[in-house]
DNA sequence: AGTAAGAAACCCCAGCAAAT
DNA sequence: ATTTGCTGGGGTTTCTTACT
């Protein structure tokens, strides 16, 4: 799939570089820029300097792409609320600081959701390491200048070659997955259905697939519409809340959303790139030293995930 | 013999669905 | 509302090997 190009420009009032590192794979990671892959529109990359410059290509070229990329980057998003209630967390206060200029990147309701079902029952590592594997086993190129760069498969490729969800690593996991591509295929599960309705509800709606529990639905709503309210709480989240609060398990996930309220999800997801999403027992290690910022020795982490091509 | 690196074994962990 | 079982790879410990 040849790509051309549609639009160049600079962007501004973020750091372009953490919003790109942050969960990001290694293949779209590159020196002194990244790409993103553009939500909603028919296959569209932008290649994102840390400068906030700009070259954006698509297959056919919309009107409205800079703006869905604007959108998928956090570019108008008023964290300040947010940042005002980490400054006085304990866990998130030094994160605060040094990421006021980070937004977090969001992906289409499909790839949000392959993203949430690859993190089920699985550490950070394993995860992640899926979703990287997922996207290189399928092997889809888009070419931009003619140089190719691998692009998530569409649910469509996945439902047409399931048995590569195995060899990525994915386990039982595929079934749920296929699931999921099913239901985006015929139109069971949509983004403007979900996008319309409440938070509450659009978790219903999703966890109607078999397989889809509250933390993937959860994490899934807060990449793929920007809505914060509801968090994603995996055992690892509950355990630190539960010792750095004085809360118990039980109570941690209401504690967390009366703390946090409607930036609960992004809550969640700052405290695993500050503490680098490693294992509950160095976390916890972590905690009790004061280390809540992101260690560059880490690897893999949220911000380095440069590990996976290595392998 | 002592030690470090590497391999293997063991246990543990994860979110969800189903059972209770 | 709470507990249990599923499933597959990660984490940790233990054992083996290789080298000084």
């Amino acid at each position: 799939m040849k790509l051309s190009l549609c639009a160049r420009g600079r962007l501004s009032g973020i750091d372009f570089e953490k919003t790109m590192r942050v969960y990001n794979l290694c293949f779209w990671i590159n020196g002194d820029h990244a790409y993103a892959f553009i939500p909603w529109s028919s296959v569209s990359v932008a290649r994102i300097y840390w400068s906030g410059e700009y070259e954006l290509y698509s297959t056919n070229c919309e009107e409205d792409l800079v703006e869905k990329l604007e959108w998928a980057l956090g570019l108008r998003e008023d964290l300040s609320e947010f940042y005002e209630l980490a400054s006085r967390d304990p866990l998130l206060s030094e994160f605060a600081k040094l990421f006021k200029e980070w937004r977090l990147r969001s992906a289409d309701l499909w790839w949000s959701l392959v993203v949430a079902v690859c993190q089920q029952n699985a550490s950070f590592k394993q995860g992640w390491r899926a979703l990287h594997e997922l996207v290189r086993v399928y092997g889809k190129s888009v070419y931009v200048e003619n140089a190719p760069i691998l692009r998530p498969p569409t649910p469509l490729e996945v439902l047409e070659d399931p048995e590569r969800l195995r060899r990525a690593g994915l386990g039982y996991r595929a079934e749920t997955l296929l699931r999921v591509a099913e239901s985006i295929v015929t139109g069971v599960i949509k983004y403007e259905d979900i996008n319309r309705v409440s938070v509450e509800e659009a978790e219903s709606t999703l966890r109607r697939i078999k397989g889809v529990g509250p933390y993937t639905a959860r994490l899934a709503l807060a990449l793929s519409t920007r809505r914060y309210e509801l968090p994603p709480v995996d055992r690892w989240l509950r355990r630190i809340i539960s010792i750095v609060y004085s809360v118990s398990e039980r109570e941690a996930e209401k504690f967390w959303i009366e703390k946090w309220g409607k930036w609960s999800a992004l809550a969640s997801l700052a405290v695993t790139v500050a503490l680098d999403a490693e294992v509950l027992s160095k976390a916890l290690v972590r905690i009790k030293r004061g280390e809540v910022t992101p260690n560059p020795r880490v690897k893999p982490s949220p911000l380095n995930m440069s590990g996976f091509c290595e392998e």
